[in-house]
DNA sequence: GCCGTTTTCGGCCCGACTGTTTTCAGTCG
């Protein structure tokens, strides 16, 4: 008798599973350090740029930090038998409603599980149902002002779809908020001012926005934040600290602190807090304790207890723990703190460093600006190489280049391209196209056309849907065509709206190490594809990669910045990226039949 | 439950703010 065939569990799903183990001990009031071990262990699965049931397959689960014997062995039950007896024993004990309810901001475990044993609430509906009959206000130690607070959080969380906030929409949003508040105050009110946390290490999606000031008039700095016109709620009023809500249930906590505390506190708020913790690890063996404003001497041979050391900035901070300055955008605990005091860490690329675009859209397709229009902005920038890749036939949403319209490009290419030369301009643009890949891994284009271009760029945009072994090939198939130069936005996804496709990763990107296909981070802020946890895997599975903006419009060239903090997210140097090399030593890193047809 | 450049046992970050308290627990980041 063979075993049924268990429905795949994805990386996500088996994250959810733990995180769903980690709130249920809380509620139950198991061991805090047990949990955080179960919580640890949902972040690093959600965030692996590995299938965890290859890993598993492997045997290798406890090779990943933060999974050791006993969390190894509950994943192996889930993915050998499709559950785990310990987490079904935990959900037998809770009412499955009670663990939603701590998404209300302000509801906690303990708050959640006095609501469930003394009032018998067991979800959101019901929490707001005796919130608002006044039957909160019965419990000890609960008051009309608690029930106020448990319904306008709920308010809250109906009011964000989501629990974060797609960078591309939060940072936009936030830099607003600084300029407001900075416009708000009389000037030199404020001396410093950066946005901290998540934002400023580019993760992907933003749950609250933190902004640091160092001001010597913190409470008028609270009174003008809390006054800006975008608050839509006070969540939070102290006088070095207060958080506001916006309009798309977003919230922005802002903090200030003194300029000698800035360097410690900069560091505190801009997290993770894996890696803060790893820091006050190492700040702790020295004998010093570590908080937001100071290293505090405990238990160190030279200084009397109590003694505090000030940096008004992170370098110093770093520097004092022997540690090189880390990049905000590697602050995950992935390595880096280790790296940091060996002075191993990466040069990391830089905006700067990229010279060329491999990427773009005109109104050949479904770009917003003609090929003149696009390459004047580009020439504009500073870009010193552009390639124009309007969609291929064979995306039936938009209307796409044919062997005809391509000529057609050709033909105003070359003329611009004579202009430039003749005005002595360092700029030259090539002809692409985003080859459509269809359903069965043929392109949108024929092999004898595609010989003709420059750089081609292949790209998956529907049948996303397609079973992982079904997308895979297609897409293998589309990586082994000679022609394809690099593969476009490799899983489709759309950050916050919708998943990657189910394609394995780890095979595409060994494929295209082995062809020589260049793989792309879109640095669209909805996208993001590659992230930057899988351009590491990439790098490490000896890819190059190309960082693009996909520009549909003029604007959209000014996203690039998301595109290179993506890369940096994922520890990419200038050296793995070929776009930041000049025209001929970009083109002799493509699969390398290109070169015949550049070279005039 | 995890982990090790003092440890295979004994640690595991810490302060601001809030609400309901007369000294603190809960939540959050």
């Amino acid at each position: 008798m063979t075993a049924p065939e268990l429905p795949r569990l994805n990386n996500r799903q088996v994250a959810e599973i733990f995180a769903d183990i980690g709130d249920l001990m809380l509620i139950l009031g198991e061991n805090r350090f047990k949990i955080i071990a179960y919580q640890n262990a949902a972040r690093t699965i959600a965030e692996l740029n590995q299938d965890i049931n290859a890993v598993h397959a492997a045997g290798a689960l406890r090779d990943i930090p933060g999974i050791g014997q006993a969390i190894a062995e509950k994943i192996d039950e889930l993915l050998t038998t499709g559950s785990i007896p310990f987490y079904n024993k935990l959900t037998e004990q809770v009412p499955a409603g009670v663990v939603a309810m701590m998404r209300v901001p302000d509801v906690g475990p303990k708050t959640a599980k006095r609501l469930w044993e003394e009032l018998d609430i067991t979800g959101v509906e019901g929490l707001k149902a005796a919130a608002a009959a006044g039957r909160i206000r019965e419990l000890k130690g609960f008051g009309a002002k608690s029930e106020e607070k448990i319904l306008k959080g709920i308010e809250l969380l109906a009011r964000r779809q989501n629990d974060r906030t797609p960078i591309g929409s939060a940072r936009p949003l936030a830099e607003g908020l600084i300029a407001d508040l900075l416009s708000a105050l009389p000037p030199g009110t404020i001396q410093k001012i950066e946005l901290a946390g998540s934002l400023r290490r580019w993760r992907e999606t933003i749950g609250d926005v933190d902004i640091l000031a160092v001001s010597e008039q913190p409470v008028a700095v609270m009174e003008a934040f809390r006054a800006l016109p975008q608050a839509v709620d006070i969540l939070g009023a102290g006088d070095r600290k207060s958080s506001i809500a916006l309009p798309n249930g977003m919230q922005v906590d802002i903090r200030v602190v003194e300029a000698r505390h800035w360097g410690a506190a900069l560091a505190y708020f801009t997290g993770s807090q894996a890696h803060n913790v790893a820091v006050r690890e190492r700040a702790q063996k020295q004998g010093w304790s570590l908080n937001e404003y100071s290293l505090t001497s405990d238990g160190h041979p030279d200084f009397p207890d109590g003694t505090d050391r000030f940096f008004e900035t992170e370098e110093a901070l770093y520097a004092f723990l022997g540690l090189d300055w880390v990049a905000p955008e590697l602050r995950e605990n992935r390595g880096e703190v280790q790296a940091a005091r060996q002075h191993s860490l990466p040069r990391l690329i830089e905006l700067a460093d990229i010279v060329g675009e491999l990427h773009s859209h005109t109104t050949f397709s479904d770009g917003k600006a003609t090929l003149e229009e696009m390459a004047a902005a580009a020439q504009a920038k500073g870009y010193e190489y552009w390639n124009v890749s309007d969609h291929s036939i064979g995306l039936g949403v938009t209307q796409g280049v044919d062997a005809g319209a391509l000529a057609e490009q050709r033909a105003e290419i070359d003329r611009l391209n004579g202009e430039y030369a003749a005005a002595g301009i360092d700029f030259r643009l090539l002809l692409g196209t985003e080859a459509e890949v269809l359903a069965d891994g043929t392109l949108g284009l024929p092999d004898d056309v595609l010989a003709t271009l420059d750089v081609v760029v292949a790209s998956i945009h529907t049948g996303l849907r397609q079973d992982r072994e079904t997308i895979t090939e297609r897409c293998l198939k589309a990586v082994r065509n000679p022609h394809v130069d690099i593969l476009g936005h490799p899983t489709g996804r759309l950050i916050g709206r919708r998943e990657p496709s189910e394609i394995d990763l780890e095979r595409v990107l060994q494929a295209c190490a082995e062809t020589g296909t260049i793989v792309e981070i879109n640095a669209n802020p909805a996208r993001l594809d590659l992230s930057g946890a899988y351009a590491r895997r990439a790098v490490e599975l000896g890819c190059k990669l190309a960082i693009n903006c996909d520009a549909h419009s003029v604007d959209q060239i000014d996203l690039l910045p998301y595109g290179v903090h993506t890369a940096r997210r994922g520890w990419l140097t200038a050296a793995d990226v070929i776009n930041t090399r000049p025209l001929d030593e970009m083109l002799g890193m493509l699969k390398d039949r290109n070169i015949r047809n550049i070279a005039r």
